[in-house]
DNA sequence: GTGAAAGCGCTAACAG
DNA sequence: CTGTTAGCGCTTTCAC
C-alpha cells in the first residue's frame, strides 16, 4: 500500500479511500492509484483491514465431519448430498446477499487451540451445528461474538443466551405418524431411536408418542429400539431385530412383527429396506418403513422412502440472517429461537403411491 | 491479550507462546494463562495473527453462482447437488487435513473491489472456477499468492503461469461416443453444444469428432446444433429441432432424425428426454440420448441417463493439495497442470441395461 | 523460561 | 479532496 501510494504520488490514506470509498477521491487521482496498484500487483490485506476496522466481513460455519462410512463411497460420494452441504449452500447465499463471505471448517480436535477457535478468531460471527463444538469453548467464544446454534436445541443451559434455529422435529414426526395411523390404519408401530440421546431424536420420538397416544395406541415411553448409531448398518440390524421379535418393549406387539418401522432418520430406514429385502419381507405390503430427513438417497431407493423433509438450505440462510441481524445491532437483547417447518413426503415405503415429483414430473 | 497477560501476571509474549507453542512455557504458567483467558472470554484475533505472521491458515474458493433456474426449485433445491457443492466438499476436506480452513464466495460484481479481491486478501492461496473472475484481476492477484484454476483450461495466455486442474473432457466424450458407435452400432449422431464457446465443451466435441472419424462416420467440423445456453429448456428445444429436421449441418443425416443425441451436458440431455417423451419419441428405442457430467439428476430421470461422470470432489481436493504444495514451497517453479480421469456411466438412455449400482445395489 | 520492543498493513479521526 | 497520525492485537527476534 505504501508502494502504491508512493508510485501514484499520494498518501496511503488516499489509497485506502480509493478502495473503501471511491467517490471521496477525485476521479483522476483514483485512476492513478488504481493503475499503480495494478502495476504493482497490489492485493489489500484482509488481515490488516480487519485489524484496523475490527470486522472481517466474514461469517463462519462449523459442522461435524459427518461422513457415514456406509454412504461415503456411493458414487464416489458424488451424489450423496449431506446436511452440511445444504447448510453451507444456504448460508453462503444469504451471507453473500449481505456482502459477507463464508468461512467453513469441519470440527476437529486440537490442542489448546482448536479449529473452532481459529475460525472464531477470523469471523464476525458464526453458526455451529449442534454438538460440534465443546460447550465450554462455545460459551467462551459466544461472549465475544454472535453465535447461532443450528439444529440441536439449547442442550446446555449455559448456552441459553445463544440464538438458535431448528426444525419442527416433533411436529414432523407427529404428522408422519398420524398418516400411518389414520390413512393406512396401522396400529403396531415400532420406533427406532438411538442410544446416545440426541435432542432432535428425542423430539421426534415425542411427536411419535403424541400421535400414538391420541390414536389410543399404546407404545410405552421408550422407543422399541435404540441403536448405538444412526447408520445404515444399524438400521439393517434394527430391522432384523424387529423381525425376529428381538424386542417387546413398547412395540405393543408382544413379539409379533410390527406393522411399521418408524426410524429416527433416513440412513437407518434405508439400511432397513435393504435388510428387509434380503429377508424377503415386502415393503410396504408386509411392513411399512419410514425415515426422517429427506436426504436425496431417500428418493433413490426402491421403494422410495416415506419421510419428513427438513429444509436444510433454509436453516443455513436463517443462520446467516440471524447473525447479520445481531451484527447490525438489530434484534434486541433477547435470544432468538426459530423453528422451521418441515413437510411429510408420502412415498412408496408406507404404502402410498409415490406421486411426488422428482422421478420425472419435476422436470 | 493484554488483559489476559495482566490477569495471569505474565507478559503478552508469554500469552502468545501459550497458544502457538505451549511446550515452550512452564506448565504452571500455561495453566494460569489459560484460566485467565477462559475467565475473560479471550478469543485470539485471527486478523492480528495473520498480520503479524503474514499467513492466514485459510484457503479460498471462488465459484459462480450457478443456479440454473430450471433446476433451482426441484425439491426446494435441496436435492440437486451442484458442482460447486462437490468442489467445496472436496476442497474443505483436503484443506482440513492440512490444518487449513476454507473461505468460500460465489462471484459477484463490484466496484474497484470485488468479492474476489476481498477473498484474495484473506487467504494464503485460492482456487477459482474457470471464468468466474475477470482475467485481469486474476492476473494481478496471482502475482501475490498461489492461484489454481479449476475446470476451464488456461483460456488466457496471461494466466499460463497458474496451476490448473481439469477433467478429461475429450477422452470422456471419446469413450462415450465409441460406446454408441461400436456397442450400439449407431451411425447418425448429432452433437449439441453451446454458442458461447467454452473450452470444456470444445474439448468434449473434439472427443466426439475423434471417435466419429475413427469409425468412418462423417459429422463435419461443427456440432449439429449450438444452443444459447446449456439448460434443460434449451435441451428440450434442441431435441425438438433435431426431430423436426431443423438442421442438416454435421448430422450426416440429411434431415432425417439422428439415431443419437449427444449433449454437451446433463442438463440439456434431461431437457431433451422430457421433450422426447412429450412428442412420444421413445428413448432409447427410437433415439439414444447422452449427457455429460454425471449430476445426481441423471440417475433420477427415466430412462436413467447415460453420461460421463466427472470427479468433482477430487477436483476440489486436488486444488487444495496443489495450493498447499505451493505454499510449502514444494512443487518447483513450473506451473502444474492436472487432468483428472472421468468414467462413462452406461445407463438406460443409450440402450444399455442400467446395471449401475445406485437404485438399490449400492446400498 | 520469560520480557521488551519493533513492526505487520490498514483504517479512521482530525487537520488542512 | 487529501495528508498526518495513532493505533488495531498479535508474532518475533533479542536480551535477560
Amino acid at each position: 500500500m505504501y508502494d502504491v501510494a508512493e508510485r501514484s504520488g499520494v498518501s496511503i490514506a488516499t489509497v485506502s479511500r480509493v478502495y473503501r470509498n471511491p467517490d471521496s477521491v477525485r476521479a483522476a487521482t483514483r485512476e492513478r492509484v488504481l493503475a499503480a496498484a495494478r502495476e504493482l500487483g497490489y492485493v489489500p490485506s484482509g488481515n490488516a483491514r480487519g485489524l484496523a476496522s475490527r470486522s472481517t466481513g466474514v461469517l463462519g460455519l462449523c459442522f461435524p465431519d459427518y461422513a457415514d462410512p456406509d454412504t461415503a463411497d456411493i458414487e464416489d460420494d458424488d451424489a450423496a448430498m449431506l446436511y452440511s452441504d445444504q447448510i453451507i449452500r444456504g448460508m453462503e447465499r444469504a451471507a453473500r446477499r449481505h456482502g459477507y463471505a463464508l468461512l467453513i471448517a469441519a470440527s476437529l480436535e486440537g490442542g489448546p487451540e482448536s479449529l473452532v477457535a481459529k475460525v472464531a478468531g477470523r469471523v464476525d460471527g458464526f453458526a455451529v451445528l449442534a454438538r460440534t463444538v465443546p460447550t465450554e469453548e462455545l460459551e467462551v467464544i459466544s461472549r465475544r461474538r454472535p453465535v447461532v446454534m443450528l439444529a440441536g436445541p439449547r442442550a446446555d443451559p449455559s448456552l441459553d443466551h445463544l440464538d438458535h434455529v431448528e426444525v419442527a422435529n416433533e411436529d414432523g414426526q407427529y404428522e408422519l405418524t398420524r398418516h400411518l395411523l389414520h390413512n393406512h390404519g396401522l396400529r403396531r408401530l415400532a420406533y427406532v431411536g438411538v442410544d446416545d440421546t440426541s435432542p432432535d431424536v428425542e423430539a421426534r420420538f415425542r411427536g411419535f408418542r403424541r400421535a400414538c397416544a391420541e390414536a389410543g395406541v399404546d407404545i410405552g415411553t421408550e422407543p422399541a429400539l435404540r441403536m448405538p448409531m444412526m447408520t445404515q448398518a444399524e438400521g439393517a440390524r434394527a430391522a432384523d431385530l424387529l423381525c425376529d421379535g428381538g424386542t417387546d418393549t413398547g412395540t405393543g406387539t408382544d413379539g409379533e412383527r410390527p406393522e411399521a418401522f418408524v426410524f429416527a432418520n433416513d440412513q437407518m430406514a434405508v439400511g432397513a429396506l435393504q435388510a428387509l429385502e434380503r429377508r424377503g419381507v415386502r415393503v410396504p405390503d408386509d411392513v411399512a418403513v419410514t425415515g426422517f430427513d429427506g436426504i436425496p438417497l431417500s428418493r433413490l431407493v426402491r421403494p422410495t422412502l416415506t419421510t419428513v423433509r427438513q429444509p436444510m438450505v433454509r436453516l443455513g440462510e436463517q443462520a446467516a440472517e440471524l447473525l447479520i441481524g445481531r451484527l447490525r445491532g438489530q434484534s434486541g437483547e433477547e435470544p432468538v429461537s426459530l423453528v422451521l417447518p418441515v413437510s411429510v413426503a408420502r412415498r412408496a415405503s408406507c404404502g402410498c403411491a409415490d406421486t411426488e415429483p422428482g422421478t420425472f414430473g419435476a422436470l
